[in-house]
DNA sequence: GTGGTTTTGTATCCACAGTCGAAAACCTAC
DNA sequence: GTAGGTTTTCGACTGTGGATACAAAACCAC
């Protein structure tokens, strides 16, 4: 009996895995998406992807999917998002996709193929399939996430000043934050924490800024949004 | 062409739809688990769901499976929680599956399958394939939403008194939580409002107590958590 | 060097949310 | 009435984060 089966009780559909991958690059978060070269859709930007095979997990699937775009080392979190199932999405025929949440820290640049390109995600352009609104599930969780977790450390550099920090979660949030409270936030909660070196001061002079890191390379709920409980354990949840 | 299709290069797989039923009863948060008469894992406990349907949403298809178990319309709350997809998480052939977390206000008694029954969360008896763990996942996702939203609607009554709704939150939560300060936070946050009614004191006497109303029958997040934000602009988020 | 400019780090003030404890309001039972 | 139990309201304390001011450390111009 072969692993792929079904029956007219249990009918089958072909399943993709999907990513949206991000990425700080220049001051703007941008999304990894590639040019579509046959119908439908022709011309339009997708999400990477592509069907789900026998043997393998969701997790894996895209993580293959995505090593003929980028090394699947640089990314540097990679979560579940949501499944989108309906039935007209995919004018070819029915298919079920899992879509993945993907970060790549700013500091790297990984060479792409020549259909595929990096593009803000404040400024879209046509997209296929429901891959728009996908990326507007991505960056909604994301901006969340930036707020109660660390997963500032999937976006930054492994050494950063507060100034480049600030950068990237600007970027990311979509408005201003000041470099002051986020040092300070983020210090208190111990998201991040100081190397002890300093980088060396621009052109202009200017004291010479510290480096810090983030202290766990993991994705850790660090807020403390937990609400009617004793203000003394406040430690894990999801 | 059939709207149910597959190739070599597009395979294909049974997908289906779980739920996770919650709901407090008697100062205890229960989940809708049904027992498996056949094999694999017979006489185990499992989550209510089926196949996916060539023409219907995951969605739809929850809450069709749903209907031959309880009335869907008991369902205050029903969202997406994760897919699972590991090629062995069915003994019998590869499925993909995607639960839901569904959840029935404390003041509705649906009348069940005989082969269905409510079990605590913190007490589950052997469950079948993956599910025992889906249960948790829906847990840990219940109890944070609790904290930063008002799903409390969904499992309250329509109108309550502060002490019926501790008794709820503390349930669901899994902690204690007081009176006092459950009151003053939701009503601040605009969550709950009084009717003006109140309801007779109990049979011991003691102030009669006002009865009270979720102000929105919809997910609305309500928690002040998004930070490095102006507190001006303290309102949407996913 | 000296002073000015630039950038970063630290200290404070303030607003607001949430916990805790206690008092006040209110009912039944006797 | 009075006692006892329950619910509500109120005030004080704490902690978090936003905004602002100021101190520290480098460079540049002269």
């Amino acid at each position: 009996m072969p692993s792929v089966w079904s029956s007219p009780e249990r009918p089958a559909y072909p399943h993709q895995a999907l990513a949206v991958v991000l990425q700080v690059r220049g001051g703007r978060l941008d999304v990894m998406l590639w040019r579509r070269g046959t119908e439908p859709f022709a011309g339009a930007w997708a999400l990477p992807g592509g069907p789900l095979l026998p043997d393998e997990t969701l997790g894996a699937s895209v993580a293959r999917q995505l090593a003929s775009k980028v090394e699947v080392a640089q990314l540097a979190h990679l979560e579940q998002l949501e499944t989108r199932s309906d039935p007209a999405r995919d004018p070819r025929g029915r298919t079920v996709a899992t879509a993945y949440l993907g970060l790549i820290p700013a500091h790297l640049d990984p060479v792409l193929p020549d259909d595929t390109a990096w593009h803000a995600v404040g400024a879209l352009p046509v997209t296929a399939f429901d891959h728009g609104s996908i990326v507007g599930s991505a960056l909604a969780r994301l901006r969340a996430k930036l707020s109660y977790t660390n997963v500032g450390f999937a976006l930054a550099p492994p050494t950063f000043t507060v100034a480049e920090l600030r950068e990237i979660y600007v970027a990311a949030l979509g408005y201003d934050v000041t470099a002051t409270n986020l040092q300070r936030v983020l210090l208190r909660r111990g998201v991040l924490e100081a190397t002890g070196e300093q980088a060396p001061p621009g052109r202009a002079g200017g004291r010479p800024a510290a480096l810090y890191r983030f202290a766990s390379p993991t994705l850790q709920v660090t807020d403390p949004f937990a609400v009617f409980r004793p203000p003394s354990a406040r430690a894990a949840h999801d």
